[in-house]
DNA sequence: AACACGGTTGACCATCTAGTCAAGATTGTT
DNA sequence: AACAATCTTGACTAGATGGTCAACCGTGTT
């Protein structure tokens, strides 16, 4: 039972700050080294307070790192979510993918949780992703695969296409160590000309 | 300095099996786990062995995870090195191409060990990403290059391009949790249709 | 058979880590 | 100012974890 963090609660402003100031200080260490290689202590001097006060507003790291994953798991939908059946196909799909590619440029420290949780066999995960996500891409793929059928794009298989979306845009985040140092210093972002990259890929890609 | 495991040594049977037990072992969980996720218990009990008899073959739990990605990195590089600037350029592409698929169907666990690494900052692979891994891909890079300029492949940017098909070919070891949950037991592997939809990805793709 | 060396382990230690607690400091309200 | 509620923390505990060690066991060679 949680004795803090009651969403029923009303918050003051000192708990609104301070739960702020952990789940960012949280979301840092989390997404660098992952659920178990974190320590609260590691939390608390992120956030700049001490350890039994980071647990006056969470009840424990697994509550921490719970909350992080929620906050995540509900916007993290939400672009693919968009893709209008009613759209016109090639536009969707590139808006999606722009929009993807955005979110890892923009929340790569969220793009490496998810990353870090799915790689170790997403344990805290299984639920939403054989339900919500399963559902949702079950519902996605139908639609890509009618646009498919009246030609309107290349014929493939759709669970396949969506899965390369999220390999290549996440790719950019949760790979950016690896970017950055094959790269070198030559290049500012480890994002440069990706957006290009990827316009140019889908768009012959999915051009029949 | 390491006490044992020294190369020049000659190793005895019993010395060639543990070791390659407790490799395998130690691939199994840190892989799933992390680094700092996996103890020396964990690694201890799935090869079967004590934790102190563990410690007789390596110098600690560092030593071991050394030893695994010096082996990977040894073999990681080895399909993008066999890309010929003599073959017929889409020809090399896609036989870089599905041998990196390979790998990741057929060695899940080193791909997934690599992804834990670089996700987390590549901490312990600087040297080899910025040193032997640059090399090479700065100059394969400029051997796709002359092909595109030849007009024998689609223009593309040569990093992005390398970087694509890691991101495909990887994604099936390293996020296998995800698309095993998201497809469902529908799907028997999560690989079924990976080689047949990438060689359409990249046939059309690289075709000018 | 006996010896030497390689191999194995139970018991142990120092350190780290998640989490507790009671006492004290701050803040908002009257 | 005074009171109560919220907030903060030093000191602590229990258990996990990496690593050690002295004693013991097994194997091959003579």
């Amino acid at each position: 039972m949680s004795k803090k963090t009651s969403p029923s609660k009303p918050q003051t402003r000192i708990q609104k700050r301070n739960i702020m100031i952990i789940l960012d200080a949280a979301l840092e260490v989390f997404s660098t080294y992952g659920f178990r290689g974190t320590t609260l202590d590691q939390i608390a001097r992120q956030a700049g307070l001490s350890k039994p006060n980071v647990l006056y507003y969470f009840d424990g790291k697994e509550a921490i790192h719970l909350a992080l994953l929620s906050q995540l798991l509900e916007t993290w939908l939400d672009p693919l979510r968009a893709i209008d059946p009613q759209g016109d196909p090639k536009a969707e799909l590139m808006r999606y993918i722009r929009h993807k590619l955005q979110m890892s440029r923009d929340f790569p420290r969220e793009s490496r949780l998810f990353a870090n949780e799915i790689v170790q066999g997403a344990p805290r995960m299984q639920a939403f992703l054989q339900g919500d996500l399963r559902d949702l891409v079950d519902e996605k793929a139908a639609v890509i695969q009618a646009w498919m059928k009246d030609g309107k794009l290349t014929q493939l298989d759709p669970f396949h296409l969506i899965f390369s979306i999220w390999a290549l845009t996440q790719h950019y985040a949760d790979f950016e160590a690896q970017i950055r140092l094959v790269r070198g210093s030559n290049i500012a972002q480890p994002h440069d000309g990706s957006e290009d990259f990827l316009d140019q890929v889908f768009q012959k890609l999915l051009t029949p």
